[in-house]
DNA sequence: CTGAAAGCGCTTACAG
DNA sequence: CTGAAAGCGCTTACAG
């Protein structure tokens, strides 16, 4: 092990960057100038101890009324603001909560993020973010750098390479909320939708319009939500006395451009859906449009379901069926349920949230059925 | 003053929470016992002081190497992890900035974010993230949050409440940047895309297609960049020799929601556009759907322009013509703008990315213009 | 009610 | 090459 390759991949760039790049930084820094007030400069101005002075600044009762307030009036004329980072290092509590999260570019990551932040900033506490962009490496580094900011907890979303960072996660020193996981079983405390209900009602209602034969188009082999859902959709067909075709089944990648290909397989072959239930919204558009493009109607010839109902959702040419996730909602719960663990409260290790089934236009019974 | 109420929005509840929740949390904190190594844990096993371990660890040449390569090992064997907080203190850096958005759930937002991220995570830095919820005084709550936290600099996007907390901003020890920002001229430095010369095109493409009369549907009124695309629009017409007609622009507020009364006020009159640009995407969703609730068809009976091509809007039937706006680029310069201020260097104050015009199958010739 | 002291985990001149 | 010392900005027993 040279001395370059200790610390592999989530300290080298900062320590590089303390040692010569942020060095050389400092010195012509023009905003490294502007002196940021100390307790120690209101303690100077207002002839007390810094003791006292941080004691008034808590309305700590020890501390003389009149005393305490020159010190207040002080504090804000001169613009102070107390510096969480030595304030932290003494109580061992940061404030801080780290989100890792595959993309933030993805709408329902984005509807999370949205309630966890909502709810820190209800309980004073700030979020790091992090993209992992899927790519292990970089989770482990972007995990590593919230382990260094000494961030209270962590919650990931949509971790789909758990796998590899798994053993770091579990040997970590702060708890660990995951929010849609896709590697069960390994952790405490998650937050999820309730997969298989929710995609077993969607089905069942592609089922009570009259269809036959009820395709899947479903997201990258092993990952749970996946599974789940696929689990719900045999589940509604088992309960209906429908048998279940393999050939029906397809996988798109939860993506609107991969969709191409599984609505070519579905459609190409002899027994063709009349309906399909997808994944996830993004691959009911793609769906849509392969469909569109085939010469295919929706939802005259063919019956759309989606997963999450994203914001453009009800506004689509017809305007999807599909389950809502609430996303804002799942956030907030993941974040509460950090909050519990710090406050070491007892706490239901897996909480599921139910999705609700929206019926829209792309829904209809199946051609000749009545 | 009361003792209570000095520190109004940003302080109240941090100082609150360390004093009494926090205080209490400390006591019963599942995760407070396990004891993170430090510096000094790693001196004792080596036989050494604290210091040479601090050398160490940044490959100081003032070290031994045999002792450097005996306290890395050390280091890694008791996983480590350097405590950034307490290394900021004394290096004034915390390799940290803060970025403000009005949420998070907006997809344009989102995809600044994405390019923010990636620029942060390859030079070293952690971000924060703060939802205004385009509530001013959330807004200043979250920035006092941030100067709290000693970030390195800030990024505001999209910031709409600008008026109120500007002076805050102003008088901050840390730099700015500003991305498409709606309060034009207060600031130093922002990143922009350039609106004008981007809606001109968008409404030219409008005018070689034939349309007569176009219609402009915009956002709130004295934001920049509605004021923006509105001028590009304008600038067209008045190229092309055309008359502007104030009747055939509304206001849709830049949500597909409220693009009905929009639509609907211009479609009412007698002087109808064949033709409508759109502020930016959802707009345009929700005046697509407007249409065709009032049976009109696109591009048929009229053509839409939208601003953004955020991911649904190639998948949309017809697919949108719009104008894309590279939102990752966008946050890695806003980024890279940031880092070039801390490094004190020169660097220009509005930077202007140029979009893109995407023409897809939302736009046609008039009916009847051949 | 107040201040001096110790300490949180680091970095970095300074003196050997 | 190494360690003792000072200090970053705070908090908090401890002694008055």
């Amino acid at each position: 092990l040279g001395p370059r390759g200790l610390f592999p991949m989530a300290n080298e760039k900062p320590i590089e960057s303390a040692g010569t790049a942020a060095g050389g930084r400092a010195a012509k820094r023009p905003f490294a100038g502007t002196h940021q007030a100390s307790i120690k400069d209101i303690a100077r101005l207002a002839n007390v101890s810094h003791s006292t002075v941080s004691r008034a600044l808590h309305n700590s009762p020890l501390v003389n009324p009149e005393t305490a307030q020159r010190i207040q009036k002080l504090a804000l004329e001169t613009g102070y603001r107390p510096s969480l980072a030595a304030r932290s290092l003494v109580t061992r509590q940061s404030q801080t909560v780290g989100v890792v999260v595959t993309t933030i570019a993805d709408p329902f990551v984005s509807g999370v993020v949205q309630g966890i932040e909502d709810e820190a900033d209800r309980t004073g506490y700030s979020v790091f973010l992090a993209n992992s962009n899927a790519d292990p490496e970089r989770e482990v580094r972007v995990v590593h750098a919230f382990e260094e900011r000494r961030v209270d907890g962590i919650i990931v979303t949509s971790s789909r390479v758990g796998a590899l960072y798994i053993p770091h996660l579990s040997r970590m020193h702060v708890p660990i909320v995951l929010l849609n996981n896709q590697h069960p079983g390994e952790f405490v405390h998650s937050v999820m939708i309730d997969n298989v209900e929710a995609s077993e009602e969607a089905t069942r209602h592609l089922i009570c319009l009259g269809h036959k034969h009820i395709g899947y188009i479903g997201d990258r082999y092993g990952h749970q939500s996946d599974t789940e859902r696929f689990t719900g959709y045999r589940r509604a067909l088992e309960k209906a006395g429908m048998i279940f075709e393999p050939e029906l089944v397809a996988h798109g990648y939860g993506r609107a451009e991969e969709a191409n290909e599984a609505v070519d397989r579905l459609f190409d072959q002899t027994l063709k859906p009349t309906a399909v239930f997808c994944y996830n919204d993004m691959t009911a558009l793609g769906v849509m449009r392969r469909l569109r493009e085939r010469g295919l109607r929706v939802p005259a010839d063919v019956s759309v379901v989606g997963f999450d109902d994203l914001h453009f959702s009800e506004y689509l040419d017809p305007p999807l069926t599909t389950v809502r996730q609430p996303m804002p909602l799942m956030g907030r719960m993941a974040m509460e349920t950090l909050l519990s663990l710090l406050d070491g409260e007892e706490i239901e290790q897996s909480r599921k949230v139910t999705g609700e089934l929206m019926v829209r236009a792309s829904t209809a019974p199946p051609k000749g059925s009545r």
